[in-house]
Parts: structure tokens; C-alpha cells; sequence
DNA sequence: ACTAAACATGAACATATGCTCATATATCAA
DNA sequence: TTGATATATGAGCATATGTTCATGTTTAGT
């Protein structure tokens, strides 16, 4: 098929609603990269692995070793997670020696978690 | 290496935090069938596709007609995210005859999805 | 009843993801 | 300097994801 986003054809024979409307709602939709970048924030917080990382973290900073040893997981596996939520903005590190210390970059994203976890829990 | 989760045994040869805090901590963390629930939520957010979906939603109801349209995508390519998002509780449906209505099934969603976004902006 | 329209869904395929394993880098201790 | 420790990272592999294509289901119109 293959339409093209901007020129608003017909995809069904009919169009049930006036198209007014549907361009009004396509001009109030984000632009690309601002949608692309909100979807990579959410992937960075689509794995349990993640999630439990910072849930730690929203506690106490940790260091690499402190979580692979709390979550059970390998240092190894634990830097890749933790590469993955850094870059994202999701979390910042100081080091103090050999040792790194993770923690939440921002509340915001303790408060964005928090509320998705409210949203699961009352149903 | 394979460390069991329950055990709190040195990942690293020095334990650096001390131990009770790191107790208190796993006490903190969510049940597993809630963190996957948590992850699976954003999980559902986490594609382009359906971000566009609900934005476009939170402005007001859509059929799955108009969405192909709106969205420059192929009805069977809508169809499909559709269900990820009906089947984690963002979307609700109407049916009026042949034509399937969406909208958001909760208004949280928009505000976590504002808040993703101003995270996003502001950087 | 028959045809067509609106939507849903299973199979297939290309790409992405998360872990393991091996190894690199950086820092401390002797 | 040498060896050990804490962390980071690339390659590889099994599994998951998003789209297309073909087809199924439901409803409207004639």
C-alpha cells in the first residue's frame, strides 16, 4: 500500500471522519525525532533487568558490583544495562577509585516509574 | 558465574556497602511478577508506531481506517499495534457497525507520556 | 444471498535485544 | 613493575519485535 503520511488519501473507501479534523490531530503530533527519542526513553525502561536497576538505585547509589551481587546477574551483564540506562540520561556515575557508583540521573524518572507502577497496581 | 538472587553472596571480593543496607534495598524492590508487569507496560510504549497512535488518541477518538491514513501506515501494520496496546490496557474500543472507534483507555497514560516528553525536551 | 468494506490475525522475514564469554582498560597494593 | 580487582565492551547466539502478505471474520448495502 504505502501511503504517504502527508498527503491524507483515502486508505479506506470512506472516510467517516470530516478531514479537517485529522489534520488538525496530525498537526499536533510531535515531530520524528522528538517521537523517536520519547520511544527510546520508553525502551530503556522496557526490561525487568532495568527496572530493578532503578528501583535500586531510587533507594542508594550502588556500585556495579554492589548490583550484579543484589540482582543476581553477572558483572558483565549488569555494565551492559547499566551502558543502556546511562546513555539514555536515565542514570549518572561518579567514580571514587576502581569502584563506580551508579544513580538515578534525575527524579523525574523515579516519578515516571512510579506512576506506570500505580497504573499496573489498580488494575 | 550465576549467583542466585537470594543469597547476597561477594560478587566482588570486598563488599564495599555494607551488607544490611544492601538487605534493605532488596527489600525495597518490587515482587517479580509486578517488575515484569512494569516493564511490559513500557515495553508496550516503547515503538514509534504506537507513540504516534497515542498522541493522535489523546486528541480524540480514531477508527483504525483513519489511523492507517493519519499515520501514512498499512491498515494490517496499525491492526497489529493496536492489539499490543489494547491487550496492556492504553487503548479501549468502540464498535459502530463495521467501523472500530479507539481511544485511550486512561488518561494516566497521556500524563506519563507528557512526562516522558518534557524529559525528553528539556536537555 | 451476494459482494464489498473495515478490521483482525497467522506466517514469514529482516532486524533488534539481552545474555554469555573472552578480553580490554583503569586503578590499587605490594 | 607486577599482579589483582572493578568495570567496560566487542563478538556471538538465542529469542523477541515490527512489518508485509495472505486470508479470515463481521457487518452493510443491494
Amino acid at each position: 500500500m504505502n501511503v504517504e503520511a502527508g498527503k491524507l488519501e483515502d486508505v479506506c473507501e470512506i472516510n467517516f471522519t470530516d478531514e479537517e479534523a485529522i489534520v488538525l490531530v496530525r498537526k499536533s503530533l510531535s515531530d520524528e525525532p522528538k517521537i523517536h527519542r520519547i520511544a527510546e526513553i520508553f525502551k530503556a525502561l522496557s526490561d525487568p533487568t532495568r527496572i530493578r536497576v532503578i528501583e535500586a538505585l531510587s533507594i542508594r547509589e550502588l556500585c556495579v558490583c554492589d548490583l550484579a551481587n543484589l540482582l543476581g546477574m553477572t558483572q558483565s551483564a549488569i555494565s551492559h544495562q547499566l551502558r543502556i540506562l546511562r546513555q539514555n540520561s536515565i542514570l549518572k556515575y561518579r567514580k571514587e577509585g576502581r569502584i563506580v557508583y551508579y544513580s538515578l540521573d534525575d527524579e523525574h524518572v523515579s516519578e515516571i516509574l512510579d506512576s506506570v507502577a500505580s497504573h499496573v497496581s489498580h488494575r
